[in-house]
DNA sequence: TGCAAAATAGCACGATCGTTCGCTTTCTCT
DNA sequence: AGAGAAAGCGAACGATCGTGCTATTTTGCA
């Protein structure tokens, strides 16, 4: 099934080495304890932010050396964005490729929607890193934000698309603005952030997901219950991680 | 006029004496250095968010010695917690006080928005405190959090109460679930203050102001431009600042 | 004008931060 | 198995942080 090529390509992204490259075989020792270490930076950032990250507390956790930690990065800097091109590999796993799986149209877009919110509202661990890195770094140039928004923009360039293609195959009005689509959809999930994560109100994703069918609803539109061929999955159509360049 | 009561009722709030009360008159020196470092520190603060604020920094800016500064707050969570005061003073005075003038219902929640908008929106200096606030704090209990949820909760609240006006008032249909319209209103300016801030991006305020009458428009009722006598201000109804307790 | 009190400065403390360096341990490969 | 490289440790650095403590200056009032 296509979902296999797409696992594939995500596999290619998991291991972001450095510079070197063209070094694809050894998976040393190293690399391992690296990933084990970005993997909880990666908790430690979702809660304290990406400028709470501190190698200390990070070498606490893992049971290190400050400087062993320290190694693996070079530097503060490194480690911040190393923690934000993980965040996005995470976030491609387990909200972009899956949603690949549904018909292209509403029903995609819907998914990529649904599992968004389901991302971002509470979960015990994990405050969206694009949220919390988008207020920290909006008045911080250099090359973290740099990073954040490159994946922040990789990440909107392809729900535009699937707003697109809904648009396209008449799921959506022919004059639908995407762009204010997808202004609003993102809204919805700061919203949820919000509320679900900073006031710890309760019905959060539902009121996401509530205005979710609203924007689409469109004005007076309403053209309810969509339901176009479901098993008409076109083979494989070259799908292309959500990444557009090199990011 | 009817304006004039409520900028009395915010000078009160302008000076929140720390528990000493009933000694109005003394307008020493302290105080109003003390309000220059506040200010001072309310501009770093929306620049390097709460946590970011620094007392050595903010010595710097002010020209004192960290201890002067430090002396006039007792602790860097006092510092912390009159920041968020002062930018709910400001808020309210920039914001809630002025769409007080507006009549009742759609129009009042019309300028209360508009007044939003405008606030958070680039602006050269000062970020919005309570959004990076409540990014920065969703995970970090204690005083400052607790203030923080206090005011916007204290805001919302005020949100809705003008809503539900403009529900009472037929302006907006009977079958409005007004939580959901603050929620989705509340994505907006996020939104806004993510693609102004964040990205960048030029159209935002616009793209904000759009979804405003979008999310009004409600699913295909469409009263369009409501008018509703314009010169039928009452007297001074009780306004009272937004903060509904003590805060 | 003088005096008490308030406001501010100066200095030092312990803690934590990111980072460097040299040494030891552990792995990887022939 | 042994050599060479990679990985990890430990201690120390300068800087900055919040916070006390003690003078010294400034202010407000009799």
């Amino acid at each position: 099934m296509a979902g296999l090529t797409l696992t594939l390509t995500l596999t290619r992204i998991e291991t972001p080495l450095p510079e070197g490259s063209a070094a694809p075989k050894p998976l040393l020792k190293g690399r391992q304890t690296r990933a084990a270490i970005l993997d909880a930076a990666l908790t430690l950032a979702s809660h304290m932010g990406l400028e709470g990250l501190s190698i200390g507390a990070l070498a606490e956790v893992t049971e290190m050396s400050k400087s062993g930690v320290f190694a693996h990065f070079g530097s503060r800097e490194e480690l911040q964005i190393s923690v934000v091109r993980e965040y996005h590999a995470k976030f491609e796993e387990e909200v972009f490729f899956p949603a690949m799986n549904e018909p292209r149209g509403l029903p995609r877009l819907r998914a990529l929607f649904d599992r968004w919110v389901r991302r971002v509202s509470a979960e015990i661990d994990s405050g969206c890193i694009y949220i919390s890195g988008a207020v920290e770094f909006d008045d911080r140039p250099g090359p973290v934000r740099d990073a954040l928004v490159a994946m922040v923009r990789t990440w909107q360039a392809a729900l535009e698309r699937s707003i697109n293609a809904a648009i396209a195959m008449g799921h959506l009005p022919a004059d639908t603005d995407p762009q204010q689509v997808l202004f609003e959809l993102h809204g919805l999930i700061l919203a949820l952030h919000h509320d679900a994560r900073f006031l710890r109100s309760p019905g959060a994703a539902e009121r996401a997901r509530l205005g979710f069918e609203r924007v689409l609803a469109q004005p007076a539109v309403a053209l309810a219950n969509i339901r176009v061929k479901p098993r008409a999955r076109r083979k494989a159509p070259p799908p292309a991680s959500p990444s557009n360049s090199s990011v």
